[in-house]
RNA sequence: GCGAUCAUGGCGAAGUGGUUAACGCACCGGAUUGUGGUUCCGGCAUGCGUGGGUUCGAUCCCCACUGGUCGCCCCA
């Protein structure tokens, strides 16, 4: 048996990297002052239908989608968003006095796709959603957090990309225009972007096979289209940036591939080199409709999300080792029968008192139990023999320095506190 | 969804249509009645991803399936 495709085991000794990865973005959020939300891993499929949107490729084709006994489609959540938002008003958390409402969470996403590296059909997402502030400000405090995700592991090659999609009134002036500079041509272009044209007419700009197309280099910019209002709003959000020393790089073809997204949308990349053809590693941006087309009131909204494999790749390709501490307190080699009876109450209540503690259950040597201890990295281990037993003592080893004491058994555990 | 490539012990890795499937690392035991290292000696795949087929005989040839990896699409 094997795991399913796309799905892997995470085992001791990657697990402890999470864990220290998680515990560092929990604090990080706890410092920008956002609270975890956790929603449940499968939603009805009209959440995302509506949320992520019909036209997009998670939609069309990405979805883990089954109809359980109760013949409900349901689906395993292919991103966070949409289930913070129904959640934010299911709940009615827009009638907390405390808004905007700032939210993080942390946990399992579902995207059937071909698999590789960087690129599994399970993976973990951190996440954060600001809901109910449209201040430029909050846009820069998430594009922040984001980057920051990062930098306090002392990832330092990174690229944040940034771009503004405008407001209502802005993709619609763009789109037509990209309509009319595109129309005469349509023929020229690959399968992908002639549907495109009617769909969604901006996913042209991104598309890698007309990348060459000469009408994409006079394209439109949507940049250029921007209402008054919503290109303030962008020179804003740039001149927070700006001010808090976050450099970026502005990118008129940069479209999430969600359809939710308006003004802000930004991207987080990887220069490391050796990467794969897969650099993001993590994007987001502001959904202003979102909450109101999920059936609560119009409430502006922003947020990011990161995969977790993703930044242990970045990690590695930084040749950043995280610090973690495997070694074992204490570790008891125990001799004969009389030892082998007392040795397990004897860690039994060094555990209960806080020290880190193990000992043989292979029916190993002597010799071979002090291997074990070395390979192990226990700091001391703890010899109990006859001559030991004979006199209520215990052997104390400290591994590193080689120094060995005996001392009474009934002074273990303080010996072994003031030491640890 | 498309294309390419790969799959041998815990890990890495050689190999061949036919008696015992190299080697390295790791692990276990001994040399060394109670102290981690080194060295030496010994042990460790009735098995070569799964299922079929060809053959007197398949780990090796053929087919399918499963999974990994790389690229495309797209994304986190």
């Amino acid at each position: 048996m094997k795991a399913p495709r796309g799905t892997q085991d995470l085992l001791p000794g990657v697990t402890e990297k999470w864990k220290y990865i998680e515990n560092a973005l929990q604090e990080l959020s706890r410092n920008f002052h956002y609270k975890e939300i956790r929603t449940p891993i499968f939603e009805h499929t009209e959440l995302f239908q509506r949320g992520v949107g019909d036209t997009t490729d998670i939609v069309q084709k990405e979805m883990y989608t089954f109809t359980d006994k109760g013949n409900r489609s349901i689906t395993l959540r292919p991103e966070g968003t949409a289930s913070v938002a129904r959640s934010f008003v299911e709940h009615k958390l827009f009638g907390s006095p405390n808004q905007p409402t700032k939210l993080f969470y942390f946990g399992p996403m579902f995207r059937y796709e071909r698999p590789q590296q960087g690129r599994m059909r399970q993976f973990f997402q951190y996440g954060v959603e600001a809901l109910g502030s449209a201040d430029p400000a909050i846009d820069a405090e998430v594009i922040s957090l984001a980057i920051n995700a990062y930098r306090v592991f002392g990832l330092r090659s990174l690229k944040l990309v940034i771009n503004s999609l405008g407001d209502q009134e802005s993709r619609e002036n763009h789109r037509q225009a990209l309509i009319d500079h595109f129309l005469p041509v349509k023929d020229e272009l690959c399968s992908d972007c002639q549907a495109r044209l009617e769909q969604n007419p901006l996913r042209v700009l991104d598309c890698k096979k007309d990348r060459d197309h000469p009408k994409m280099k006079t394209a439109p910019s949507i940049l250029d289209y921007l209402t008054e209002e919503s290109a303030q709003y962008f020179e804003q959000v740039k001149g927070y940036l700006d001010e808090m020393g976050i450099s970026y790089q502005v990118d008129p073809n940069l479209v999430r591939g969600l359809d939710y997204y308006n003004h802000t949308a930004f991207e987080i990349m990887s220069d490391a080199e050796g990467f794969g053809a897969i650099t993001t590693l993590s994007g987001g941006g502001r959904y202003n409709g979102l909450v109101q087309e999920l059936g609560g009131p119009e409430t502006p909204g922003i947020g990011f999300a990161l995969s977790m494999e993703r930044l242990l790749m970045a990690l590695e390709a930084e040749g950043i080792e995280l610090p973690i501490d495997e070694r074992l307190d204490c570790y008891l080699v125990a001799l004969g029968e009389e030892a082998n009876r007392k040795a397990a109450a004897i860690v039994n209540q060094l555990r209960l008192a806080g020290v880190q503690t193990d000992q043989d259950y292979q029916g190993k040597k002597f010799k071979a139990q002090f291997k074990a201890a070395d390979r192990l990295q226990a700091k001391y281990v703890l010899v109990l023999g006859e001559d030991e037993l004979a006199n209520q003592q215990i052997a104390v080893k400290n591994m590193e320095s080689g120094q060995q004491e005996t001392i009474a058994l009934d002074q273990l555990i303080e010996y072994m506190k003031t030491r640890l």
